[in-house]
DNA sequence: TTGATTGTTCATTTTGTATTGAACAATCAG
DNA sequence: CTGATTGTTCAATACAAAATGAACAATCAA
């Protein structure tokens, strides 16, 4: 049982400790919170999946830091509910999604392409307002730069999906 | 000149707000600080080089700002000193790299790759710890958690060179 | 229905990081 | 040398984003 007489702060053992921090040295890279580093490596390390207090008494965080860091997670693709335990359980059990194709596809769909679709038409407006600047030099400046970025956006769009392609094995 | 009478808070036009703005989501995503994002927009739609100075009055932020800013970027490989302008001039000018290949390149070798390698050399740590856990079944699975993240680094120092260079064009 | 359990929401608080700005080089002219 | 110009450093501050936790659903049992 649970070596904490009250029920809370049953703290990590050394190498889940390791874990953990090395997820949420992972995610910051990636930009997301500590939180999601801390939870998808306690799931990695873990046997068997976790519910939502299991979280909140092993890390020590909020049990509104736990809901929201998975409701992220399940958007990434990188949990889903274990369906192994219906035995009159109710609460939701959580694993941890371990491909890596599968987690960078969920980063690349759900924080790459959001933001390169709105550059993109950040681009085309860009494109217009240098159209119809009058002196010529200039404009024939800005749009070469416009055409620039609109490479840089060409590049990108190619690229996503051979990334996701090398990274599936 | 300057319209603004007491030459600071020279502001922005419309376009390069624009353009400064795009940047500054840009480096978001990528975890920079906003600053990078505003120093290297103005760069990129300037005609000609800008000193630090310039940057301060344009853009309305801090020397200091504007100081570490250039550093990063600098050693981003996202701008250079300018050469041309060398008549008698103390104060040194900076241009925008504007190669793809090049910018991805400098965020790779300064924000990425010490963190895979910083990130390999826990992974070995790990490995010594999970070898040292008694129980034989808990060993085991801690060893494929562990051959799991080592494949994740095999991919991912493979897949950066491939990277960079469609990127290229 | 009531009470127990599980999970969500969101206004407040906390925390980490970027920015500031004043003090400090460094370099040059006169 | 002094004074002017350009740029850097870093402790203090401001700010944005994350974490908290209490109030609020939702679901089920008795």
């Amino acid at each position: 049982m649970n070596p904490a007489s009250d029920g809370s702060r049953d703290e990590l053992d050394p190498l889940e400790r390791q874990v953990v921090d090395f997820f949420v040295d992972g995610v910051r890279v990636l930009g997301l919170p500590r939180s999601i580093g801390e939870i998808y490596g306690l799931l990695f390390i873990s046997r068997s999946p976790l519910a939502l207090d299991d979280l909140v008494c092993r890390l020590d965080i909020s049990k509104g830091s736990a809901s929201q860091g998975l409701r992220m997670l399940k958007s990434l693709g990188a949990v889903r509910e274990a369906n192994g335990n219906g035995n009159g359980e109710r609460r939701t059990y959580f694993e941890p999604a371990v491909e890596l194709k599968r987690l960078v596809g969920g980063f690349i769909r759900e924080q790459i392409r959001p933001h390169l679709d709105s550059g993109k038409s950040r681009i085309r407006h860009l494109a217009e307002t240098a159209n119809a600047v009058d002196d010529p030099e200039q404009r024939k400046f800005l749009g070469e730069r416009v055409e620039r970025l609109e490479q840089w956006m060409r590049s990108s769009g190619r690229v996503l999906p051979i990334l996701q392609k090398l990274l599936g094995q």
